[in-house]
DNA sequence: ACTTGACCTTATAGCAACTAGAAGGTTTAT
DNA sequence: ATAAACCTTCTAGTTGCTATAAGGTCAAGT
């Protein structure tokens, strides 16, 4: 299968793919005779993988200990749970922050008169030093 | 007063700042004789406005906006909150994807058994198509 | 046979927003 | 005099792609 068939069953580009490759995130793959990359069923795997994998929150380096332990039948669980859980962690910590963001703007919001007028509540507050710090 | 001064009262590092003069976020700096660049006080209130302006969430194109906002006497308040509520919605979609993220991680993290077997249904599941996309 | 269009290939550069490092000049304190 | 702590510029690295260029291949239509 050629690469642009293979992106689209995993759910990925033909340019995600070969960057994988290019960055050692996937084995290179076979060729065809004219050059061409070609899949098969047990590489879409790995593809659909990965691309759960990055969906799922976890960078390159996650994904290549996730692909590692995927392929280590000696492997214990709760790595694996272990890499998930602190990956939750990160990701709560954060959400944390941009709603502390997401407050502070529409604080910022209420300030504003909203008119045809210069003065302008939000650019004061950026000024001053009465914003409240992430 | 000198870059490192500066960047300690705007809670910015030197680096930050010579790199907001690069991209012309920040007009060049007056240099003391030495070649030094030399901060007044008015400087550093424009270095604090843009680091509450980027810790609020603003990327640098719009912290570009809002400093023009800022200088421009004849602005239009009602612009100002634009841009801010723009971005607060920017930040609130963000907060939805990761909030996704995190369910999917706790998710995964409860149907392993995290123990010293090989078995995992994190990467089963990471493997086959059942897990929520997001 | 020829052309068109959709593929594929590699290599290179760009994005955001810095951060780190090299290699050197200046200032301050001892 | 010398060391530490500044400052300078320039270059390259970070993350995870995405875009572009310049070309090779393939399948279909005329």
């Amino acid at each position: 299968m050629n690469i642009g068939q293979a992106a689209k069953q995993a759910g990925l580009t033909s340019k995600t793919i070969r960057y994988y490759e290019q960055i050692e995130l996937l084995a290179p793959a076979r060729r065809a005779d004219n050059g061409y990359r070609d899949y098969s069923a047990h590489d879409i795997e790995n593809l659909r993988f990965l691309q759960r994998a990055r969906q799922s929150g976890f960078n390159i380096g996650e994904c290549r200990q996730l692909l590692s332990l995927h392929e280590d039948t000696s492997r214990h669980s709760h790595h694996v749970r272990d890499l998930v859980l602190e990956k939750a962690e990160r990701v709560a910590k954060q959400i944390s922050k941009l709603q502390l963001m997401h407050e502070q703007l529409t604080h910022l919001a209420t300030l504003c008169q909203a008119n045809e007028e210069p003065h302008c509540a939000i650019l004061d507050e950026l000024s001053e030093a009465n914003v409240k710090s992430l």
